[in-house]
DNA sequence: AACTATTTATAAGA
DNA sequence: TTCTTATAAATAGTT
């Protein structure tokens, strides 16, 4: 778009590429707030440069939209009673398959409630430090605080670490069960 | 764009808001995908539309963007360089390391961002299994599908453990260095 | 950063 | 929904 048509192909002069970069990160979020704005809808984009620098976008913000989730999800309900659905071989194969499903639904709702505990408990921790003075005038007690802060902060995500790992083994697992049928 | 030039508010009428969210989520996945290809940037985009039906983007894929930024971590240093502050030592100390948490905060907060989206992205993964039809009645086919969306989610999860191992490892080192102080 | 020649996206209409 | 088309917007190359 613009004085000639370019090829879709990754721009190999460096410096041509950060501008490349700047002007269609700032275009893409332009109109991700265009989207946000004229179709009520909630948008939220990370963008890693070439460089690895991470942009984002938010609309109306992250926290927002991520909110709007949790009172959906605290009404999920994903118990489903198992009945034999037919008496063929492959319905037999899909009655089997769908009583695995629903076993791991049943952990992944599971999962769910667990893991909610744990962000709220990184979102505050992430408040209090959000909510500190600048750090440069920290006094030696208000420095202690904040170690402990992220101390806190720390522990819950290593916490959370564990749990995912072992539900995501889970999950792991019963994929490879239902690509076998 | 196009025919005529239009303000930039919601769209009221509902039919039209639709067909504009439609056209325009695709125009901004396609831009997002040309930043992709063109610059080598890793991109993550989530909609939700009006009705509040989930939409997502990702290049080359949520696992791989997150896969980078393990090694980023890698090599994230948290060396800072020491000025002397005040006159004593203890302000000294103090300074520097308020300079070291402020490093810290800085990354915490670029990494927030980028868990959010995650936690969107599982969230979103969630609820199209949420949507299937009760199990029970699904074809072949739809368990397919069903497969496919818990291998998603499960990438989703994956995908992030390993960023809060990094930035878990990070927020530690802080820590000690923080105790020793 | 700013400037345009072009390409691209899209609003309205079919 | 999908296509067409007139026009607005984005942007590649340039200064």
């Amino acid at each position: 778009m613009g004085r000639r048509k370019i090829e879709m192909k990754m721009v190999k002069d460096c410096s041509s590429r950060q501008v490349t970069f700047s002007k269609r990160r700032t275009g893409l979020f332009k109109k991700a707030n265009e989207l946000a704005t004229l179709c009520a809808a909630e948008v939220s984009i990370v963008v890693f440069s070439p460089g690895g620098k991470p942009f984002s976008f938010g609309n109306p913000s992250v926290k927002a939209v991520t909110d709007r989730f949790l009172n959906q999800d605290g009404k999920m309900k994903v118990s489903i009673p198992v009945h034999v659905v037919g008496q063929s071989q492959r319905e037999a194969e899909v009655g089997r398959l769908s009583r695995q499903l629903n076993t791991i639904l049943k952990r992944l709702q599971a999962e769910s409630k667990r893991e909610e505990v744990l962000i709220e408990a990184i979102r505050v921790s992430r408040r209090k430090l959000k909510h500190q003075n600048p750090i440069n005038e920290l006094n030696p007690n208000e420095l202690l605080e904040m170690k402990e802060s992220m101390e806190e902060l720390c522990e819950n995500i290593r916490g959370r670490v564990s749990e995912i790992e072992a539900s995501s083994s889970l999950l792991l697992l019963s994929n490879i069960a239902v690509k076998q049928a």
